[in-house]
DNA sequence: TAGATTGTTAATCGATTAACAATC
DNA sequence: TAGATTGTTAATCGATTAACAATC
């Protein structure tokens, strides 16, 4: 692992690329050549070795890539393969959704539990996860350490779940509010803004001409 | 409106002066400078009034801009305000969760209906949403126009699904499956791509130091 | 060895930022 | 008018692409 920086836009295109080559071999193909790579992922081939030799060098002149050599690289680069503990802010819409879907279809992520202001629900469960009240954040983290927090919390109520969990050490958030949190220096920080790609999406339908392509 | 071709990033960041804006006026703020955007938001100053001029001269030299007519203008390019009729193709967790969402949270977003190839489904409801067989969405479209496609089925399913849509002559794809579909040439497409996000955030967690800010 | 394809340097392109004249 | 802040041009920066020498 080199020492420079590597670009916002390098990051993002890695789990496509890890996507890419898990189908490929899914197929049983074993080598890959940028140039393919290129046209099926529609992608610059310069661009795609460039973005890989940020990892190190993981081809072989005149032969092309190990398709099981590289996607096991980038899996190892993404941290893939360990176990993550996670907790959810919010047992609502959202965070009932995210439990179905970490629970079947992601491996190596495990939901702990699950946390909310609303009385009703505080004791119940989904999934076999259990639903604790906000306030007992703390010692259950106490307890039991947590490597992700994801808040799927409504809009107003974000920011102070996100300094819940930046309190009780959590160094990763997974963010579903439609508003920017703010984070301390060295917590990580995603966001899935599905408002605002609904909103981008509408902006194609009625700005965007068929010129394109 | 400029016949400039807007960039990416800046359709991008569309949706978060929006948000802003909004959280503006609700607090009575009836004016707004570049400068003070930029402190709130850590954008550039020049680059928000590059991007809001790509669309038209929305300010005031010497005042900045009003907040209402501001929100009102960028609401207007992204074709909010409009009413979307959409159907979800797949009804399990994502797209169980996406009518809970978009029902209670967003206006001007109408799900109309379900469809799914699992018998046991078919003929059910989720909140007053109607599930039906994908084979008949043809016949749903023939008599109930649709503005929005959502995948959310898995995987394996979500090109077909994709295909399915553009066949009848569905002009948007809202696509949450893990893969990147292919669409016409026309069709407009917005992933959201829940894996990717989280992958990132694995990839900061394992390899960024805190060297950042 | 000859052919293929990488790794990497150099060229290009586009997006961001700085600067400032226009103007409310 | 003087002060403030936009709209816009010019400068900078970074990311993408092209080209090619290195090498399997």
């Amino acid at each position: 692992m080199k020492e420079e920086k590597i670009s916002e836009a390098v990051v993002h295109r890695l789990p496509k690329y890890y996507r890419y080559l898990n189908d490929l071999e899914q197929k049983g193909i074993e080598r890959i050549s940028s140039w393919k790579m290129s046209s099926d992922l529609d992608l610059n081939a310069s661009q795609i070795r460039r973005d890989l030799n940020c990892f190190g060098g993981f081809g072989q002149q005149g032969y092309g890539y190990q398709v099981i050599k590289l996607k096991e690289e980038i899996k190892k680069i993404l941290g893939l393969g360990k176990k993550y503990t996670a907790v959810i802010l919010g047992a609502g819409n959202i965070g009932q959704a995210l439990i179905n879907y970490l629970g079947f279809e992601k491996e190596g992520y495990n939901i702990a539990a699950l946390f909310d202001v609303n009385e009703k629900l505080i004791g119940k469960e989904f999934h076999g996860k259990k639903i604790f009240h906000m306030n007992d954040l703390g010692a259950y983290i106490a307890e039991n350490p947590v490597d992700i927090g994801i808040i799927a919390t409504p809009r107003a109520a974000a920011q102070q779940a996100a300094n819940l969990l930046m309190q009780h050490n959590v160094k990763a958030i997974w963010n579903f509010a439609p508003v920017d949190v703010t984070v301390q220096k060295g917590v990580k920080l995603e966001n899935v803004h599905l408002s605002d790609s609904l909103y981008v999406l509408c902006y194609r339908i009625n700005n965007e001409t068929e010129t394109e392509l």
